[in-house]
DNA sequence: ACGCCTACCTGCTTGC
DNA sequence: TGCAAGCAGGTAGGCG
C-alpha cells in the first residue's frame, strides 16, 4: 500500500501533530506489530516516557525520531495508518497498538491485515544508506548532536527525489541490470520508495513498456524514466497520496491522487494520451497495467 | 542475479 | 441470496 508520497504524507501530517507530544505508554494488541529487536513487553515498557522530537520519512517507512535519539521505525506494509485520536475518541478494532500520549490524545497504529512491523532503536544503532548496495556510513548532522541513521536500512537504494539519485548514476545502474524495469522499479535496494503504483505510472510517462529490461534502455530512455520517478512521486506529494480502500493520512482523509493516474488500476479505460484502452498484465507476480501504444512492445534484443 | 513460489492476514469484489 | 475464488498499495525467505 502506502509507497513514497503516501508515507511522506503521513510522516509530514505527524510532525504537525505529535512532535513535542510524550508518550505515556502503549498497549499492544497484536504482539507480532513489534519487530525484533525487542519483545513487546520491553517495546511498551522502553517507549514510555519518551518524547517525540520529530517525525520524517525514509523509504516506505515513517521514522519518529524521539528526543534522547532513539528513533521508532513503522513500515506499514499493505494496511498500515497512523493515526491522531482526540482524547474520548471511539475505539478502533483494527488498531493493533496504541500509543497514549500525556496530553491525552492516542496515536493510533491502525492495520488491517497486520503485515505492518514497529521497530525501536538505540540512536547511535543505526547506519546510513547514502547510496546502496555497500553504501558507506554516512554521518548525518541532526541539531547539535551527530548520529548514524539506518542500519535498517542498509539494504535500501536511494531516495529518488534526493540529490543523489542522479541521471549517470541511474544510467550507470541500469546498465549493469539484466531485469524487467518494472520489476527493478519495485525492488528497494535498487530505488527507495516505489510501489506498485507509482512503478506503473512512471514507466507511462516515460513511454516504457515495463517488459523492457534494464540494459534495453539507451540514454533517451533512461533520462525519460528519471524524470517520471520523480514527477510521479512529486505529484503523488503534492495530493496527499493516492487513496484506494485503506490509505489514510495521519488526519484520516484519503488523499486526492487515485483520480489523477494514468495507467494503475484503468483497465480497459482509455489512455489519456492516445484514447487506446489500458491493458493490465502480470509482472513478477504484480498487476501491471500500461498502454499498449504509447509503451511498445519490447523486440526481441530488449526481452529476456 | 534473477525469477518464481509461499507466507504473512483480512476484507472487498466478482462471477456463477 | 450465497458462496467460493480472486484480488489488494509490501516484503521476507527459500529454491533452482
Amino acid at each position: 500500500m502506502p509507497e513514497l508520497p503516501e508515507v511522506e504524507t503521513v510522516a509530514r501530517d505527524l510532525q504537525h501533530r505529535v512532535a513535542g507530544a510524550t508518550i505515556a505508554g502503549a498497549a499492544i494488541s497484536w504482539g507480532r506489530t513489534i519487530r525484533h529487536p525487542q519483545p513487546p513487553e520491553r517495546f511498551a515498557a522502553e517507549i514510555a516516557g519518551a518524547t517525540i522530537q520529530r517525525v520524517d520519512r525514509r523509504a516506505k517507512t515513517v521514522l519518529l525520531h524521539f528526543e534522547d535519539a532513539r528513533v521508532m521505525t513503522v513500515a506499514l506494509r499493505m494496511t498500515g495508518a497512523l493515526l491522531v485520536a482526540e482524547a474520548g475518541a471511539p475505539a478502533d478494532p483494527y488498531a493493533r497498538v496504541v500509543f497514549d500520549l500525556a496530553d491525552g490524545r492516542q496515536l493510533r497504529y491502525r492495520d488491517v491485515r497486520k503485515f505492518g512491523r514497529i521497530g525501536l532503536w538505540p540512536g547511535g544503532g543505526l547506519r546510513s544508506v547514502g547510496g546502496g548496495r555497500g553504501a558507506r556510513s554516512k554521518r548525518v548532522k541532526e541539531g547539535t548532536r551527530r548520529y548514524r541513521i539506518g542500519e535498517v536500512f542498509s539494504g535500501h537504494g536511494p531516495e529518488p527525489l534526493s540529490r543523489t539519485f542522479t541521471l549517470d548514476r541511474l544510467i550507470q545502474r541500469l546498465s549493469r541490470r539484466s531485469a524487467k524495469v518494472k520489476s527493478l522499479l519495485l525492488d528497494q535496494s535498487f530505488i527507495a520508495g516505489v510501489g506498485n503504483i507509482y512503478a506503473d505510472e512512471a514507466l507511462w510517462r516515460a513511454r516504457l513498456h515495463p517488459l523492457r529490461t534494464a540494459d534495453s534502455l539507451d540514454e533517451r530512455d533512461v533520462r525519460r524514466l528519471h524524470r517520471a520517478v520523480r514527477q510521479v512521486l512529486r505529484q503523488g506529494i503534492v495530493n496527499r497520496g493516492a487513496s484506494f480502500s485503506d490509505y489514510v493520512g495521519a488526519d484520516g482523509e484519503p488523499g486526492a491522487n487515485a483520480e489523477r493516474l494514468a495507467v494503475y488500476r484503468r483497465t480497459e479505460q482509455p489512455c489519456y494520451r492516445c484514447g487506446r484502452p489500458i491493458r493490465r498484465i502480470v509482472v513478477g507476480q504484480r498487476s501491471t497495467h500500461f498502454c499498449p501504444r504509447c509503451q511498445p512492445e519490447p523486440v526481441a534484443s530488449e526481452t529476456p
